[in-house]
DNA sequence: TCGATTGTCTAGCGGTGCTAGGATCGAATC
DNA sequence: GATTCGATCCTAGCACCGCTAGACAATCGA
């Protein structure tokens, strides 16, 4: 049993190692250039290793979304502990999350903007997703306001900072305001 | 000059071709399926002719980025002129934008997510995107409150359209409860 | 009618995601 | 310790991508 044992053991070590070098070639250069070639080559492996542990680039993408989910989940939950009362909670909740995204560009396009082959809003949602969501329900739903259902206003307050955190990054929007804009975001859609 | 003329005339009607077929099929298979052949193909001639008309699909996508922003623009003015004072105004201003989305798919992403080589809040920035951003300003102004700059207010009410639109569209919100997101935002961030 | 110019096409480059099929290597058996 | 045999991995190649060089044909002005 040991010698299978030390087989799935190297086997998952260098699934490890297919994800975090995708995510690492995707930061410095841009999921365009996370070619199933160039990361065959830097994980020092033949490309139909790739397809032996994932169906696909696709898989791929959804893998360092999932990681890129727990890590953020992590993250919001660290800032929003720190802080004490519902409305500078709810800021660092804000100012985390838009943090997050714009450390972490390559991570939050798998999570967010590419097709990892994720299920969400739905059942089978992978758990790490569920919980991100779930860290900013913790937060946003003691600010929703009366009659408003929590998970609803987290829907809405989560795609508000989405949209600034994509439409900033895709330099749509001057980036030098984003502090105002939170700012305003929070003070209007948050019910203290 | 007759000659020149119609050549110039069958040029500009052939480049039109172009963008409307790059758009259709788009709409019809997503953008990935606008590969450089199909729409050759489907215009009834070789590639290079598409290259002697734009630089390359990059400059394609921003052309249908073009003309659906000044789309964009009309039906949104259309909309906010109908509705009578500011709450109705920016309920159908939210309506329309969202609803744009949903209909046109392909060209929002034109728009606002692929790479069109097009430059936003900036000098240079093609006419057709900067009177989009003026259509939202308009309505939105007169609702951003006191002290609150409009242009600071239109772009982080815009982010939230922009984040609802996307996340939506991406399966990552459940499209049913979208009335009532955009009701929330409405009553929330304006002013009246 | 001829030469020049314009326009268009064929063919091909280097790249992509993905896979079939053969080689190799290590573990289990005799 | 030799031998089988199955798992593992790689080479080679498919069809497609965006893009372009260079040959060819059509059209124009003289």
């Amino acid at each position: 049993m040991s010698v299978q044992e030390r087989k799935e053991r190297e086997r998952a070590g260098r699934e490890r190692l297919i994800v975090a070098t995708a995510r690492e070639l995707a930061e410095q250069q841009g999921w365009d250039a996370v070619t199933t070639r160039r990361l065959a080559e830097r994980i020092e492996y033949s490309q139909p290793v790739l397809y032996s542990h994932f169906r696909g680039k696709r898989e791929i993408i959804g893998a360092v979304a999932l990681q890129g989910a727990a890590e953020m989940a992590t993250a919001l939950r660290a800032a929003t502990s720190a802080a004490d009362g519902p409305r500078p909670r709810v800021t660092a909740l804000a100012r985390t999350y838009l943090d997050f995204a714009e450390r972490n560009p390559a991570v939050y396009d798998a999570m967010f903007q590419l097709d990892g082959g994720l299920a969400f809003a739905h059942e089978d949602t992978p758990e790490p997703l569920k919980d991100a969501f779930a860290a900013l329900l913790e937060s946003l739903s003691e600010v929703a306001g009366d009659g408003v259902h929590p998970a609803l206003f987290t829907e809405t307050f989560w795609a508000a900072l989405h949209g600034l955190a994509t439409l900033t990054r895709a330099r749509r929007l001057p980036p030098e305001d984003t502090d105002r804009r939170v700012e305003l975001l929070v003070d209007r859609l948050a019910m203290f």
